[in-house]
DNA sequence: AGTTAATGACACTTCACGGTATCATTAAGA
DNA sequence: TCTTAATGATACCGTGAAGTGTCATTAACT
């Protein structure tokens, strides 16, 4: 039916473009064990063999379809230029459907894929804290008018991890489970805001 | 090789309590699709016969599976006196190996087990949140030194869902993605009373 | 031009798993 | 006591999936 023999060079990126596109939607609804490479090459318009030839195994195939998926919603994450846009923007991006449906096969799988789990928690959570934290003064202490608190005075890293955890709090914990639907721009720069004055004062 | 027939009542309880706890070791080390049923069946020490005769199906297991674990590991959270024992016990229990794997399987499999997933948000989170909100005063703004963060005054459920989110704050998602080991008491005291002078001042 | 690499088509193997059937056996229930 | 329910053992069915082999075909490479 479809055309035979050697691809030019840009059906052939076109191609694996198309693969990594299924692979990531059989993932993301079906998850690993769920997902059949017959499906993801029916779906990608490829047949098994060239999977086969690009990719291995069905296991390197998750986690191309891991890293690309995670390339692209990094890719949309721009920085903005003060704390309140930029977490406004993580807040957005981070509860998509990609984003979300990426984390969570990532959690499914890292016990099984640990190495995967630990590059996509550098690339991901690990780099967004890195990125809050230049935004956050190093001395700044969380309660000025108590002494008790000034005493415990945080880095900016233990205070950035603090409004990442704050950012990606219950509406995210409740996206992972499937329960809340993605918020708009406006529900999350709202929530985005009422995160901050907890961690800058 | 075992004694066939009806078995007496309290070892048709045993049984069950082997199926669920071979279930959970399953589900928990291989997810949902990855798990098989003759495997559980011979881990139990139990034919699928049985397995099949008491549940009816595969889903029906791990529903019971994750519905029992859920409830062990509630039982062992203790209401503390304080604000600061409920909240570093909380951050223990959930830090747990048997928590986190608990909490994996569901996301993992929220997709497809939407009502399991909501059960287990109301029994577990959305519980938790609650137990919180009992401890914090409904008036207190988070900063009251400052006009504009007094305007924003949270109710206890609110300020409640940021305090659960900063107790399972990134070293709760380092556990979901199998990068840290489970901390011990003192850390998860320690991770408690670092997160509650953010909140309540 | 000649060689090589990558593909589609397709059949094939191997294996595991969900679920069912049967039957002897033994305790529970009436 | 007698019926019934629940089990172990065991075999089985149907399905589907991972991965491979082969071959004609066609573009890339030299």
């Amino acid at each position: 039916m479809a055309k035979r023999g050697r691809p030019t060079a840009d059906e052939r990126a076109r191609r694996l473009t198309r693969i990594l596109d299924a692979a990531v939607d059989s993932f993301a609804v079906n998850g690993f064990a769920g997902s059949s490479l017959d499906e993801i090459a029916a779906s990608a318009g490829v047949t098994k063999r060239t999977i086969y030839t690009d990719y291995g195994d069905k296991a390197a195939v998750f986690d191309a379809a891991v890293e690309r998926e995670h390339d692209r919603i990094r890719a949309s994450a721009i920085e903005g230029s003060s704390l309140q846009d930029v977490a406004a923007e993580l807040v957005f991006v981070l509860h998509s459907d990609a984003a979300i449906a990426l984390h969570r096969s990532v959690i499914a799988e890292a016990p099984r894929f640990p190495e995967l789990a630990r590059r996509f928690y550098e690339a991901g959570p690990g780099h967004s804290i890195a990125l809050l934290a230049r935004y956050l003064p190093d001395d700044a202490p969380e309660a000025p008018t108590d002494p008790a608190a000034a005493a415990s005075v945080a880095p900016a890293t233990a205070r950035a991890e603090a409004l990442y955890a704050l950012l990606l709090g219950e509406r995210h914990r409740r996206r992972l489970l499937a329960l809340d639907p993605a918020p708009s721009p406006a529900v999350a720069a709202a929530h985005a805001a009422s995160c901050l004055p907890l961690v800058i004062p």
